[in-house]
Order: structure tokens, then C-alpha cells, then sequence
DNA sequence: GACCAGGCACATC
DNA sequence: GATGTGCATGGT
């Protein structure tokens, strides 16, 4: 793997799908309650427990930490894992709140990158997919994000072994690729719109994948 | 009804 | 250190 195999993968890609216009949220802090929602979950069931927040009006540091866990969790129970999301929601706004009592996003992301992915880190509920999602989609640093679709779309390629851990594969994006945010932005956006297509748990659509001519180990079954 | 979805912490060996 | 398990809803 090198830069220009990774570039050619994004020009494709971006070719392919066009601008994704990630993260799918209004505000910074949508962003951060998003990211703890959707751990290992689909999108969609994200949405509607977000929607359940904002017809309350609920999606502010303040107004959320303010609500009793029962309540919160009932709130986001279309996102699955209620109980234990509304925990860790909570202990994420612990932090924020011992950071910044006023609840000032804007001041808490100004902190150097690798300190708040410290920070974040800390948060038991938060690890490194999550922090990284937030400190890219919601604070703008330049951190590539690595999920479940970005270690299948690579290993089905062949690109990497089954053992790449986590921060084997961010290395791989970040030590080649500029640091850029937008880049990083819209190059994990587009692995993921490719995944949901394309490159599912099951069923893989490979004869159609617009990443067909980079795969040496083809798995089309039937 | 089985399988899946933009993880993570913790128990057990 | 590796491997297994609980957490839970809604769509296919």
C-alpha cells in the first residue's frame, strides 16, 4: 500500500459517489452524541433517537446532562444498547462538564488533538473509533477514523492482513496521506457509503463494486 | 426467524 | 495476551 494506491482509491470512490456530506448532524455536539449512538449499530435507528432529542430539545451539553439516565435512556431506545449508551452519553458529559462548566465545545476542541483524544479516551464507553469520530467530524482535526467497514473493504481487498489492528490501519491512512480534514472527512464517508453498498457482512455485492479492479480475491458467492 | 448494523468493556482461560 | 460474551433496537 502506498499514496498513490490510497489516492486512487479515494479518486474512485469520490467518482463513483460524489461528495457524502458527512457527519449527518446540525451542531458539534450532535456529532458527539451520534458517535456514542451508533456504535455497532445502523444508522437509522441513530436517527430516530436523535430526532426523540431534539423534539425535546434535549441536544445541548447542559439540557442532557441535566436529565435523569432513566429518561435519556428511554429517549435514544430506538438506538439499541439503551441502558448502557445512556451510560456512557453520561460519562462523556461528566468529562466535558468537569473540562468546561459552561458546556463551551468551541473551548474544549481547541485543546491540543492528541490530549483530547486522551481525554476522550478516558471516557469508559469511548474508544478509539468513537473518539476519533468525534475529533474529526465534530472538533475538525485531522484524524482518519477507522470502522468495521474500513478493516472488511480492506482485508476482502487484500490490501491488508486479518491481523491489522486499529491503529496499524490509521497509520496507514495518516503516514502517507496528507493530514486534512476534509480529505479525511470525506474518504472515510466514502468507505462507508461503499460498505453499506457494497461491501455488506453478507452478501457482497464484489461484481458491481466500483473497487473491483483493486481486488485480487474476489468474493462474489451467490 | 436468522442475520445484520458506522463498538466497547469486561470476564475468563 | 487471546478469545468470548453482554448489551437491544429495527430493517431485510
Amino acid at each position: 500500500m502506498n499514496v498513490s494506491a490510497l489516492l486512487d482509491i479515494y479518486s474512485t470512490l469520490f467518482d463513483h459517489f460524489g461528495p457524502q456530506g458527512w457527519w449527518p448532524a446540525q451542531t458539534p455536539f450532535e456529532v458527539m452524541v451520534g458517535a456514542v449512538l451508533t456504535q455497532n449499530t445502523n444508522w437509522s435507528n441513530v436517527s430516530r433517537a436523535i430526532d426523540n432529542l431534539r423534539a425535546d430539545d434535549l441536544l445541548s451539553p447542559e439540557r442532557l446532562a441535566d436529565l435523569p439516565p432513566e429518561t435519556l435512556a428511554e429517549k435514544i431506545r430506538p438506538s439499541g444498547y439503551y441502558n448502557l449508551k445512556a451510560r456512557r452519553l453520561k460519562n462523556l458529559l461528566t468529562m466535558i462538564r468537569r473540562e468546561e462548566p459552561a458546556g463551551d465545545l468551541d473551548r474544549f476542541f481547541s485543546q491540543d488533538t492528541g490530549l483530547l483524544r486522551e481525554k476522550l479516551l478516558s471516557v469508559k464507553g469511548i474508544g478509539q473509533e468513537t473518539a476519533d469520530s468525534i475529533l474529526l467530524y465534530a472538533a475538525g482535526k485531522p484524524l482518519f477514523v477507522i470502522d468495521a467497514y474500513t478493516y472488511r473493504i480492506l482485508t476482502r481487498h487484500g490490501l491488508i492482513s486479518e491481523e491489522t489492528d486499529y491503529e496499524a490501519m490509521q497509520s496507514l491512512f495518516m503516514d502517507s496521506l496528507p493530514l486534512d480534514a476534509d480529505l479525511f472527512n470525506e474518504y472515510h464517508a466514502l468507505l462507508v457509503r461503499l460498505g453499506k453498498e457494497f461491501c455488506k457482512k453478507s452478501n457482497p455485492r464484489c461484481s458491481a463494486c466500483p473497487l473491483r479492479r483493486f481486488q485480487p480475491l474476489l468474493i462474489d458467492t451467490p
